[in-house]
DNA sequence: CTTAGACATGTAGAAACTGACACGTGCCCT
DNA sequence: AGGGCACGTGTCAGTTTCTACATGTCTAAG
């Protein structure tokens, strides 16, 4: 149901067509938290106005066609985002690569941190300038679309990636504290618990 | 995919029956990684053992099958945790709900935040706890590998959860702000926009 | 001896999601 | 006039995941 309620949200700041939603979809949402494809948005969108959540406002060129929350629509996704659920479903690709790097070598772990805390890194960057670009020109009317509804989605970013960045960095620590007792149980066998 | 790379991955550091990769699961990957139910556990072994990166190596009381890794099936694992997309598809609720919070008002967005900061200083506590009681009894035979699982998944709450909880204060001093603001700004305007 | 609860493994139908394919339009550039 | 590209909406077959149902065993407590 997560997608029903992603676009209710878009839906809910602005009114929009399939395609202007998807590319939202693309700038905002798509990164951190939920992907869709655009054939997935048609599909909801149709659905969505079929129960009455959402409703064709507008019909333009090349067989557009705009959407608009409806009271229905809006009520629903205010008591979705009231009554969050205790123990939320995750599946992060990402982090279970982490979880299971242990399978690897620890060289070849090590260079997969290596590589991962740079592209948080990277990540961190990106987002930096990002809201840094957006807060030197605020009396121009438009934020930049990332950001229009997304200032505290932008602040747990900031929160998040030095954290997943630090992890990396005491994840890779760990790896060559483990690396150096081989090295040195090599030369003198003496077990220590 | 990854549900297979995910069973492999448990396979990689211990045999086991499908209910006890089920409970180690809920333990350890289900919470930041990735999510499954039993039912799709025992389907996924069944293909795994069809396609040869599992195997059956024990059958003993109540129907139990007990499924190890094979070399076949290392060397997949090894590939794929080689192998990182540049970008892994993400799909979280719970980040979704973030993004979406500016669709309520402050008011109710406040509350929301101050039950998940809570909620996270519980899960960090537990955390802390667990973590404490591992560490307290190193006599007792297994010290926790630095690269086993738990090791590194626990090494990663203790890093991201005080930043969630950190970002939860922060987004609620926002709130304050704006409502502060607002109520500078107008007396005579009751209705939020 | 009975029963409750952990152990243990599945099936079936529905919903969500993916990847590939399909089709047509308005606009700008040359 | 024609080509290319962004615009714009969809279908379809196949895979993955979810919800609910189904079945039976071993063990410890009363």
């Amino acid at each position: 149901m997560s997608l029903r309620y992603a676009l209710l949200g878009l839906l809910a700041d602005e009114a929009g067509s399939g395609y202007e939603l998807t590319k939202k979809f693309e700038r905002s949402l798509d990164r951190y938290a939920w992907h869709a494809k655009h054939n997935q948005v048609y599909q909801e969108l149709n659905r969505l106005a079929a129960d009455g959540l959402a409703e064709v406002v507008e019909e333009g060129a090349r067989g557009r066609k705009t959407y608009a929350i409806t009271e229905t629509g809006r009520a629903d996704l205010r008591q979705w985002l009231l009554n969050p659920p205790r123990n939320p479903v995750v599946r992060n690709e990402f982090v279970l690569r982490l979880f299971l790097l242990f399978a690897l070598d620890p060289k070849e772990a090590r260079a997969v941190l290596t590589e991962y805390a740079a592209a948080t890194q990277r990540d961190l960057d990106a987002l930096t300038a990002l809201v840094e670009s957006a807060d030197v020109d605020p009396a121009d009317g438009a934020l930049p679309d990332p950001l229009a509804f997304g200032h505290l989605a932008a602040g747990f970013g900031l929160h998040m990636l030095p954290a997943s960045r630090d992890w990396a960095h005491w994840a890779i620590a760990q790896i060559d504290n483990r690396i150096r007792e081989e090295k040195g149980e090599g030369e003198d066998r003496t077990r220590g618990a």
